[in-house]
DNA sequence: GAGATTACTTGCAAACCGCAAGTGAGTATA
DNA sequence: TATACTCACTTGCGGTTTGCAAGTAATCTC
């Protein structure tokens, strides 16, 4: 509960998707969650930008409901849980992309690995092929047991 | 003043750009400033998504600090203020584009207009440079003067 | 000089954020 | 069986930000 009213206030698709996305910190957790391959809340609790437990929570379940994430108890551990990006969260990631670009053009040190930048400029569309690829491969593992 | 506290969170570009970016209203300001090309404090509060006029002014009032918009005086008329987009605005067209997809794709009702969402999807980069001229063109006219 | 236009500012209540601490269920260790 | 630990949250509270309505001061129009 609490966190953001869901009237829409226009039909722009910016506004729409601000509605969603337009925070402090829900890129970063999407972040964590697509390009890091995070699945625990303690996961990302553990981030460099110190987020919160009760925002990452209330992220977390506004998430789900928003049908970015879904979440599975971890068979292998009690109480642990598992968040997994749904497609329309992973839709996000030219978004993420495009912000990490300017980020990285503009900010003025740049933590990102260089690798990681190098293979997103030569061949940004293989890049997101490669990140969509890998997520898929952990469903289909996951869902084969 | 208000707004956003200044030291960056952690060296992750997309932390350092989310901290300019991450909210309700900045983008779609930059929308207005960039794909609509609204220049007067006016035009911005006229948009569909009914901005509160201090909201605004303290959006405009960053964006100048970070060097996003010019704040100059409309030479025609007295009072009246005439914001320009910077480069480092126009470098977040891509990500206003990416963003507008997204929405676009996921949102009930789109109210973009399809031209604009065709010439888009068809040739982004061809899209952005055309934005782009557009800026540049009134640019050079302005300062003829 | 009266009224409109323009870019803001101010005041206030409600919502939201950030921190610190707590909770309750399951897990590992002795 | 007891103890400590892990894990995913929740709670309480003070401070900040937002959203709304109204006001202000400088220009322009008539």
């Amino acid at each position: 509960m609490t966190v953001k009213s869901q009237e829409c206030r226009s039909d722009c698709p910016i506004a729409y998707a601000l509605d969603f996305v337009g925070d402090k910190w829900t890129l970063l957790v999407l972040r964590d969650l697509i390009l890091s391959q995070k699945r625990y809340f303690q996961e990302f609790l553990a981030s460099n930008e110190q987020i919160a437990s009760n925002i990452l929570a209330s992220r977390l379940k506004l998430f789900e409901r928003a049908g970015l994430v879904t979440r599975a108890d971890d068979p292998e551990h009690g109480r642990r849980v598992i968040y997994t990006p749904t497609e329309k969260a992973l839709d996000l990631l030219p978004v993420i992309l495009e912000i990490l670009r300017w980020g990285a053009k503009y900010a003025p040190e740049n933590g990102t690995p260089a690798e990681l930048m190098r293979s997103m400029k030569k061949d940004r569309d293989g890049f997101i092929a490669e990140v969509r690829a890998r997520h898929a491969v952990r469903r289909t593992v996951r869902d084969a047991r």
